[in-house]
DNA sequence: TTTCCTTACGCCTATCGTAAGCATA
DNA sequence: TATGCTTACGATAGGCGTAAGGAAA
């Protein structure tokens, strides 16, 4: 069985006239009605009773003509599909992020997303930082929303928010009156901070501010994540330093204070493998997260 | 793009080795890889990474080996269904028949259908006796059940059912001590009689027996359909003569009971055209409704 | 006699297989 | 150096068009 004789076989179908069905193929009835005969002997079934004055399908036709032009437009389809697909205007990608970017980040590239390429389906993965990197690394993920960049050769990235860091604290504390709070009045003062382990960018970069700026606040607790420091602030065991974007949480009880220090924000960073072969993927990286020169 | 490149497409993405994949194809390597060169330029993209140490699928590929599988699964279920159409395996057909064949011998045929032609759809129309003619010779109704054969040339039928014609009357009628009924016994008792519009054939029948039997029965009402006529015989108007399948309407407060006259019966026809030219009725003619020679 | 589907036949395109080319580990 | 995809080339098969055949109104 073959396309041309499905196609010659729809056109005799709908024309119920073998020469009309020929001019509508541009070729004579000859080749045609041999097509048809062709079609039929594979097949096994007469789809025309027909004579020299009159065409007319069979019962076995008349289903078939349905199942044909099934095919004609499936096969249709799938060959546009797959154009799409390999210029990424369709297909499939997945995207790793960490709690504290779902708030803001993540739903804003969604939803750019779901406009500028509506037939690409992102499947989405909150995990911890440290697990993020590991599955970009091993391939079972496209792209990370990531604060910490795993040191491993062959992978891209780009700066894709830049939010300030601001101080967490309870309204009625004394540093409320603030405008911008200046490091230098976190000097001994009860403090929340990351640990470690599960938030090291954060970790990593508050201490070192502190240090810069020859300040030592009185560390009461570590925090793995946001919303637990930001529950101990709550609480009254101290304040923190945060992300602009754990305002997102809108927990009561907890104000924000931008810092009075400059070059005090936090970085997220899109990462890619720069050997991916995910069409959809080059299309998300330039359309929808603005990356220049995102070439596999 | 034809069929025999995507079976070829489907042997390569499976093998991922254009050699295993040949020769799963009964084929060399060469034409294969021209095959495939060929699909991906009618496609314009490109199906496999390769080279002369991998073959992998592109995002494309991938995406296009589902549309391939199930193009070639369809083509291989549209030929089967065509082949089956045309033995009356499957397709679809149309069953009419009155208010009184539907009890007992419409859902008899039907739950054989379901058996045997488990894919043949049966589309059933019921109607008044003079309509159902109508439309199988115009074509509407592939074969109906009557009891009235209309007298048209091109039709042909079967004899399906022979019911006996039984006598309905109610309990407290002196009639009922009968073990079987002589028509004798209705001369001049009140009768109720189908109605020669509605019923002819049986209007016929019984005014032809009492005729021959020389018995006169009151006649004290006409009633067009079965269920109408026992309705007046539990009203105590009188007793009626109606097919066996009457008890089927399980009416409370009338009775039945056998007439003592021989050749008593009522005949239900099966009719269709002699050239009809559907394979799905003349497989239900022959396997379910055990038409001898039911060509067409 | 006309219409129109089918059969017959020659030409041409396309596919296959064999053989050689060439890149990669 | 061996494996394996690709290119080159000649033989064959299949499709198309022209011309003739044949059945139905």
């Amino acid at each position: 069985m073959e396309f041309r004789q499905l196609a010659c076989f729809v056109a005799v179908a709908e024309e119920l006239h073998f020469g009309r069905a020929a001019d509508r193929l541009c070729m004579t009835q000859p080749p045609l009605s041999r097509q048809i005969q062709l079609l039929e002997h594979t097949l096994g079934v007469s789809l025309f009773d027909r004579n020299s004055r009159h065409v007319h399908l069979t019962a076995a036709g008349r289903r078939f003509l349905q199942d044909a032009r099934q095919l004609l437009a499936h096969a249709e389809r799938a060959a546009q599909m797959a154009r799409r697909t390999s210029e990424g205007e369709a297909g499939s990608m997945s995207l790793g992020f960490t709690a504290v970017g779902a708030y803001r980040l993540m739903p804003a590239l969604l939803v750019r997303a779901r406009e500028v390429l509506p037939d690409v389906d992102i499947q989405l993965r909150e995990m911890v930082s440290a697990g993020l990197g590991d599955l970009l690394i091993a391939g079972e993920l496209d792209t990370i929303l990531t604060r910490q960049l795993p040191r491993t050769p062959g992978l891209q990235h780009h700066l894709i928010e830049r939010e300030p860091l601001v101080l967490a604290l309870t309204p009625n504390s004394p540093l409320a009156h603030y405008d911008a709070v200046p490091l230098s009045a976190l000097h001994r003062q009860p403090f929340l901070l990351y640990g470690p382990n599960e938030s090291r960018y954060f970790y990593e970069r508050i201490l070192g501010a502190f240090g810069l700026a020859d300040v030592t606040p009185q560390i009461v607790q570590l925090a793995g994540q946001t919303h637990t420091l930001l529950a101990l602030v709550r609480a009254g065991l101290g304040v923190g330093i945060v992300p602009d974007s754990a305002r997102e949480l809108r927990l009561e009880g907890v104000i924000f204070r931008p810092l009075a220090q400059e070059n005090m924000h936090a970085d997220i960073y899109l990462a890619w493998r720069s050997q991916h072969d995910n069409p959809a993927l080059t299309a998300f990286l330039t359309r929808v997260a603005n990356v220049p020169q995102a070439a596999a």
